[in-house]
DNA sequence: AAAAAAT
């Protein structure tokens, strides 16, 4: 295997190239200008005319940096440009598929193609599950040029024969760390079985893992490796905190914060679909306006929730890892990490959700001492040290759950309903002073020394068979082995770490 | 220890 070719800026040109400047077609050039683009991210700048020139590209840039546009802009122009000869028109296959890990980012990436292509003769069209297959397979058999999906309910599509794949000459994997890992691997190998070999093939993320990067080799031909900064890298206009809690009082921290802040809108990622059922439940009793989103609501609740938070009826949009990838909600000032990620990459993509554009966001994660694993992970990843503050909250927990902590549902007193907003209403109002103090009053030693990627605990009971290996910083592909027996024997062996 | 993606 012939080692990549590498394309790499760490910092971003002075003067940013105009999207005029590049030779793209009139309709395109224009549906751009109508999305309000004039110059292009670094990623785009660097991406855009090496898939022009037809070459696979594996693209790495920061969250927010616009890589929608870096793979889409210029597919559709090749799409313009190279009209499929052997394709009888009669028969419309798919020229152009591009594959995204959840329902609400294939949805956000349809709609974005949708207005660079919306000039052009091309057809796009989204499929996704949740909802009734009927409508999609009305529009796939009328003819589609570009196919955004998730895996699922694409391979249901395939199955029932109402889209034609053999002759799809260009392939996406938005979000590609996520597609390859072991929980969608195996749909994503199904459906590349059915697409030509002879294709163009682009990945993008903001996170790739040395694991993830070698085994993309074996999807893409004599790639070109496009990183816009360091891997992994977290936006710099985000601000991130990490404050040592206790998990009795993080729903009141999280009040605290928005009140201090004046945090007028955020994303509370949790770990569980129960626990953001419950959490948005408790932030909805406190008189925040909440939604919640995952992956045990409807897909009609999932849309109306991410809506009503995209048009700022809804203060908090309590999420699990759902909403941690892609999805683009403009303006958002704060993300926070109600309970800390399980995976590393997934912090980076769940701050990633403010401080897109270039705007400023704050990212507060909240961190118990079961975490310390998990944030010496983060740590490791995003190559920087984490400044872990204690959090004092005011004395009277300005909260009635907070009181009521533990005690049985029915004997709490009726809750009064709120007229007041939840920011006038404060209750620590009175007693102003500061939401926490500098760690000069650590808990306990464990908050005293500063994590350390090596620094290991007791295993907790779960992970006691793993104690005896360094854990790996990408745990989306923690077991090997398991990578390696589908890929058995001729693992790609080229790296693209030099 | 979990979520996501088909039903």
């Amino acid at each position: 295997m012939t080692e990549p070719q590498i394309i790499e800026s760490a910092t971003p040109d002075p003067t940013p190239a105009r999207f005029d400047t590049l030779p793209l077609d009139a309709k395109l050039l224009r549906a751009v200008a109508d999305s309000g683009y004039a110059l292009m991210t670094p990623i785009q700048a660097k991406a855009i005319p090496i898939v022009l020139e037809g070459r696979d590209v594996m693209g790495a840039a920061q969250t927010g940096t616009g890589k929608t546009a870096a793979f889409s802009i210029p597919l559709l122009q090749r799409m313009l440009k190279h009209e499929n000869a052997s394709a009888s028109p009669a028969r419309h296959p798919v020229r152009a598929l591009v594959l995204a890990p959840t329902r609400e980012l294939a949805d956000q990436v349809a709609n974005n193609i949708k207005a660079y292509a919306k000039h052009t003769n091309l057809r796009v069209t989204c499929v996704f599950g949740g909802i009734d297959m009927k409508p999609q397979t009305l529009v796939l058999k009328g003819g589609v040029e570009v196919l955004i999906a998730t895996p699922g309910r694409l391979l249901d599509h395939i199955e029932a024969k109402n889209c034609v794949l053999n002759q799809v000459e260009y392939v996406v994997l938005d979000e590609a760390d996520r597609m390859l890992d072991i929980g969608f691997l195996p749909d994503l190998q199904r459906i590349l079985s059915f697409l030509p070999k002879t294709r163009q093939t682009l990945l993008f993320s903001a996170t790739f893992s040395p694991e993830i990067k070698r085994l993309s080799q074996s999807y893409l031909q004599d790639p070109v490796l496009v990183e816009v900064a360091r891997p992994n890298a977290t936006a710099k206009n985000v601000e991130q905190l990490f404050y040592s809690v206790t998990d009795d009082d993080k729903r009141a921290v999280v009040r605290q914060i928005l009140r201090q802040r004046e945090i007028k809108q955020a994303i509370v990622f949790v770990n569980s679909k129960l626990g953001a059922a419950r959490l948005a439940r408790s932030f909805e009793r406190d008189g925040l306006r909440t939604a919640a989103l995952h992956g045990d609501k409807s897909q009609d609740e999932r849309l109306k929730s991410l809506e009503a938070f995209k048009r700022g009826e809804v203060d908090l949009l309590v999420a699990t890892d759902v909403a941690a990838r892609g999805l683009d909600i403009a303006d958002l000032p704060a993300v926070f990490n109600f309970d800390v990620p399980f995976n590393a990459e997934d912090y980076v993509h769940r701050i990633g959700r403010t401080g897109r554009a270039g705007a400023s966001g704050v990212a507060v994660t909240l961190v118990t001492r079961a975490d310390a694993r998990l944030v010496a992970d983060i740590e490791k990843l995003v190559k920087r040290t984490l400044d872990l503050q204690a959090f004092e909250l005011p004395d009277d927990r300005g909260s009635r759950s907070a009181r009521y902590e533990g005690v049985e549902r029915s004997d709490r007193p009726a809750r009064p309903r709120r007229e007041e907003s939840f920011y006038d209403a404060a209750p620590a109002a009175a007693a102003p002073r500061p939401a926490y103090r500098p760690p000069a009053a650590p808990r306990d030693a464990f908050f005293d020394k500063p994590y350390e990627a090596s620094q290991r605990d007791e295993p907790p009971a779960w992970d006691k068979g793993a104690a005896a290996a360094p854990r790996s910083v990408s745990s989306n592909i923690k077991p090997k082995k398991k990578v390696a027996a589908l890929f058995g024997a001729k693992a790609p062996a080229a790296s693209l770490e030099s």
